[in-house]
This record gives structure tokens, C-alpha cells and sequence, in this order.
DNA sequence: CTACAACTTAGAGCCAACTCTAAGTCAAGT
DNA sequence: ACTTGACTTAGAGTTGGCTCTAAGTTGTAG
């Protein structure tokens, strides 16, 4: 698909798309005979792997050594395995904490809504 | 207490108090006899609270118009309610979404713990 | 054959949130 | 009296992640 379709399906800017291109998150993405990018169904699904990373706080650099590591095939499992286990550890951590931060509002929220019954 | 000691009870550096005072989320700072700012106790409770808003992913723009509101008195304290409300709801959908991306990372971490072992 | 939309590139611009620099003031210690 | 170091200011610079511009090429419809 093209630029366009790939950008809608995956809810990029088209700008966007070939920023990560340009910085190394995109590749092998083949050209049809007049230069244009031609995306593939495997290339949506990376992208919706990179926005799950992007997501849960990693930033494109850590991203990009993801990538890196993803295309030199399978002899890198174990250091991938590694990096997505420590993300995933500080996903959780990050979950427990917003946790916490979300009681907090609650309860400042019930002090507000005391104040008003009073007013 | 002076802007150093300030910084580190907040664990934010100097420039960025500075920057907070000068964007309006810090008002009210006074000033000793030769024109340094000195802190209360009650400035790190509020600093607290403005990480808090900003750990859960308020812009620093809207927690200026939350200090705005508490800057103008009791009066506003439905308004305040109302926005810490907002902000709770999206915290507890982020949670949500956080969960889901965790679990996912994990079913990734899994298949390539698969992978590893038949190497 | 020409208009027009969609693509291409390199590089500039933007935004949030800091982070730092330069030049100056001031208080405390020797 | 002088050095040192912490503070002050306005404003410039940085970083991450886009977002856009300008100039050019290509494919399709009238």
C-alpha cells in the first residue's frame, strides 16, 4: 500500500511515517518503479509495536535499538527478550505508582467534595 | 528555606523552580532582604501536588489553570473539583490501557522465551 | 497535452519542558 | 578589603518528537 493508506491504517501523519523511516525505525520498506514507498501488512503490524513501546514510555531511541537488534534476526532473541523484560518491569512499576497517584486524587476529590457540601 | 534547599526537598533543580515561578505555578514566593526567594514548607507540599498532576500526565498548562483557581480562594474549589475529576478518569483509562500493554509485552516476552529454548 | 493530486527529498520550524549562560548583586569568612 | 559562592535576571540553547515547507517528479483524468 501506499503512503497514504499505510499512514491512515496506521493513525501516523504521513510525516511521520517517514520520519521513522528517515531515523532508522522503518526498514527495508521497498519502492514501487516511481520512488514511492510500498508498505505491506507486516509493516502495520511492526508499527503497532512501536506504538506499544512508544506508549508505555520508551523513548524512540530505546525503540530504534529494538529495531536494530530485530533485523539482525533471530541470533538476537535473548538480548531482545531482555530489553522487553526490563520495560515490562518498569511498565509495572509505573502501573503501581499511577495506581497510587490515582488514590491521591481520589481522596483530594472527596475533600473538595466536602468543602462544597459545607459552602 | 532558600531556592537550594528547596530544590532538594522537591528534587527539582533550581532553573526549573525558577521557570515554575516564572510560568505563574508557584505565586507568592516572598523574598528575604536581598532579594532571594525563601520557601515554606507549604511551597513543597503544593510542588508535591504539581508532580502529581504532571506524573499522571497533566500539561503543565493545565495545572497553571488549577493553581489559577486555588490562587482565587475557596470559590473556585468546584471548578478545581471538577477538573481533578476530568483528570482522575483519564488516569483510571490510562491504568486500563497500561494493564492491556503489559499483558501484551508479557504474551511477546513469553513467545521469545519459547524461542530461546529451542535454539 | 495539460492540469492536478500524491508522492519524493533535504532541511527548517515548532512545541513542551526544561537547562544553561552572561552579567550582575550580595553576604560571610579570612 | 577581598575572595568565594550562592543568589538574581533576561534571554538563548537543548532535547524529543514531530510537523511543515519548498522544489521537484510522477500518474491519472479530462
Amino acid at each position: 500500500m501506499n503512503i497514504k493508506k499505510f499512514s491512515e491504517a496506521t493513525k501516523l501523519t504521513a510525516y511521520t511515517v517517514r520520519y521513522y523511516e528517515k531515523m532508522g525505525l522503518l526498514k527495508n520498506i521497498s519502492r514501487n518503479s516511481s520512488g514511492h514507498r510500498w508498505f505491506t501488512e507486516q509493516d502495520i503490524v511492526w508499527v503497532a509495536f512501536i506504538k506499544r513501546l512508544k506508549d508505555t514510555g520508551m523513548p524512540l531511541e530505546g525503540i530504534l535499538k529494538y529495531a536494530e537488534l530485530r533485523e539482525q534476526g533471530i541470533s538476537t532473541s535473548e538480548q531482545r527478550m531482555k530489553m522487553l523484560q526490563d520495560h515490562a518491569l518498569k511498565l509495572e512499576e509505573n502501573i503501581t505508582e499511577q495506581q497510587l497517584n490515582l488514590k491521591k486524587l481520589q481522596q483530594k476529590i472527596t475533600y473538595y467534595s466536602d468543602v462544597i457540601k459545607v459552602q
